[in-house]
RNA sequence: GGCCCCAUCGUCUAAUCCGGUUAGGACACCGGGUUUUCAUCCCGGCAAUAGGGGUUCAAAUCCCCUUGGGGUCACCA
């Protein structure tokens, strides 16, 4: 039994696509299912110019999410180097081998001459193949052509004489007619490689075991299959995965689509919140960091945890009913045949929702840490926070409980940071609850009082004394905790309201119960 | 357009390979309960085999056609 080795080969385009990413979670996840190696290279065969920052947030995105690679960029290994870029000798090598054999050819043909070729096939309404014209060429135009050093490409002689079947790990038995197939260019004019070419060798030389891709490079398969055997390689099994789909379509996931998806209602709550949250950190909001990328979701504050439960049910399912799933049951369970077949949309809410569960498993010390770089980039908190804005914001922290959804959430929380005259009111609310409550103003007052002498201050007590107070008033709760709610947070909802007021402590409770009052009048 | 892929609740999916389920679960939504608010939590409800032909005692499941969606046809990856 050979090893399970696995691939994942990104452009370095500076980004990580939520859609290659559940690819690429798929090839981890069958290399750790089966204890094998998983590999992560770059396909840069186009010379990239700042290659650092083009691949650090794809590296990013793959350590925040704790998919860890056995070789590769950076960590290195016994196949290297990872990068298309400096493997030049091995492509032209090969290249030069299958020229050798006659296996692939040196095309003259211009530019020109194939498009003209193109429009004729058009014309005539026949399916246009490349035209193999420099295979007739003779052997002293060949040789001028050469002399001349007359600009050509190398092309792989496509093998026409019988059907080429794919028995994909996932889509099962797929044929393709190579009469339909043009022989491709697998070496530019410029002696790189093209991508087809390419990525057969440095499968091979990593000895690649299952190519688990997207579904888009199926049709790219039966050329890569040929190519392997033309260099006399085993070829690895391939698995095409579907497409992720936009939310609520049946649509590629696409970052050029971004526009559109501002239109998606799922999608749209996702912008509006980059919009809200993002600008509060220092961030661009959502024209710098949108849904379409994994970086969204990290800087938003959820869970690895919660994108790889959800991005693995993307496509794949362990039963008829298991959702919730660390990363060690998706490893144990994980097999290509429970791989669908038809492409999956990203849903918003389900993540949101794993995300909820993941957050519950979470202890007070690991909230505090995560949500204090919001709180210090927001500049509600000095930096860096001392002990006891720690102990105070593990204390909202656990008042807040289940309402921390994603860690960027503490951020709302603007009201337990702000000098009090600096408090903003929700006005239809204070309206509602204070302004058009005819004895709320009087209540407030009293309370006021009762708030001074309250010892301790604290969450219980509160509730005892403010209970004790209604009674006296011969007044409901409703009547005066609402009111009380607005005036010392100035929103219509949050925490406990006990929970609130301890928060604060009784000096600010006052002051802000005294400066909502002097708002009324 | 040629070639290839796909098609179950609004969404993610189970059951399809190997025909027999009241077509199951989750998210969302709606209703109820818990809660001072919100959030959580609990209970209940709504809701699907794209259409048409076959084969069969029996079809979501096998076959064919139609429709719809998607991918791909580069000196991109």
């Amino acid at each position: 039994m050979s090893t399970v080795r696995t691939r994942f080969a990104p452009s370095p385009t500076g980004y990580m696509h939520i859609g290659g990413m559940r690819t690429a979670l798929f090839n981890w996840l069958w290399a750790r299912h089966n204890g094998g190696q998983f590999i992560l290279r770059i396909d840069d065969t186009d010379q990239q110019r700042n290659i650092d920052a083009a691949i650090g947030p794809i590296l990013g995105a793959f350590r925040w999410l704790g998919l860890d690679w056995d070789e590769g960029v950076e960590v290195g290994g016994p196949h290297g180097p990872y990068f298309q870029s400096q493997r030049g000798e091995l492509y032209r090598a090969a290249a030069a081998r299958l020229l050798d054999q006659g296996l692939a050819y040196l095309c003259y043909s211009t530019p020109e001459e194939i498009a003209a070729d193109r429009a004729a096939a058009e014309a005539e309404k026949r399916q246009y193949v490349h035209l193999r014209r420099s295979l007739d060429l003779t052997e002293s135009q060949l040789q001028q052509y050469q002399e001349e050093n007359r600009p050509h490409v190398v092309r792989f002689l496509m093998p026409r004489d019988e059907m080429i079947v794919i028995d994909d790990l996932i889509r099962g038995r797929v044929e393709f007619d190579p009469n339909l197939i043009s022989d491709p260019v697998i070496m530019r004019a410029d002696n790189t490689p093209l991508y087809n070419f390419a990525t057969v060798i440095d499968d091979a030389h990593a000895e690649i075991s299952h190519v688990i891709r997207a579904e888009e490079h199926l049709s790219n398969t039966p050329i890569q299959l040929r190519i392997h055997e033309a260099l006399g390689h085993t070829p690895p099994l391939f698995a095409h995965v579907p497409y992720v789909a936009a939310p609520g379509t049946k649509e590629k996931l696409s970052k050029r689509k971004l526009d559109k998806y501002r239109n998606n209602p799922q999608f749209k709550r996702l912008f509006d919140r980059a919009d809200e949250v993002f600008p509060k950190i220092g961030l661009e909001g959502s024209a710098g960091l949108d849904p379409v990328m994994v970086e969204y979701y990290e800087r938003m504050g959820y869970l690895p945890e919660a994108m790889v439960n959800a991005l693995a049910r993307l496509g794949w399912s362990l039963d008829d009913k298991t959702e919730i799933m660390s990363r060690q049951t998706i490893i144990e369970h994980f097999t290509l045949d429970r791989v669908i077949k038809s492409p999956a949309g990203l849903d918003p809410d389900k993540l949101l929702s794993y995300q909820v569960h993941w957050m519950g498993e979470l202890s007070g010390v690991e909230k505090l840490d995560a949500c204090l770089p919001y709180l210090t980039a927001a500049g509600y908190v000095n930096d860096p926070p001392d002990q006891a804005v720690r102990q105070f914001v593990g204390r909202l922290i656990a008042a807040l409980a289940d309402r921390l959804k994603v860690f960027s959430d503490i951020v709302d929380y603007d009201e337990f940071f702000v000098a009090d005259d600096a408090l903003q009111y929700d006005e239809k609310a204070f309206e509602k609850r204070i302004t058009k409550t005819d004895d709320a103003v009087e209540l407030l007052t009293k309370f006021r009082s009762v708030l001074e002498t309250v010892e301790p201050f604290d969450a219980a007590n509160l509730e005892t004394a403010l209970k004790a107070f209604v009674e006296e008033q011969s007044t409901n709760m409703g009547r005066i905790i609402h009111a009380l709610r607005i005036a010392v947070t100035g929103k219509p909802a949050g925490p406990g309201m006990f929970d609130c007021l301890e928060l604060l402590g009784r000096e600010r409770c006052v002051k802000r119960i005294a400066l909502a009052l002097a708002r009324v009048s």
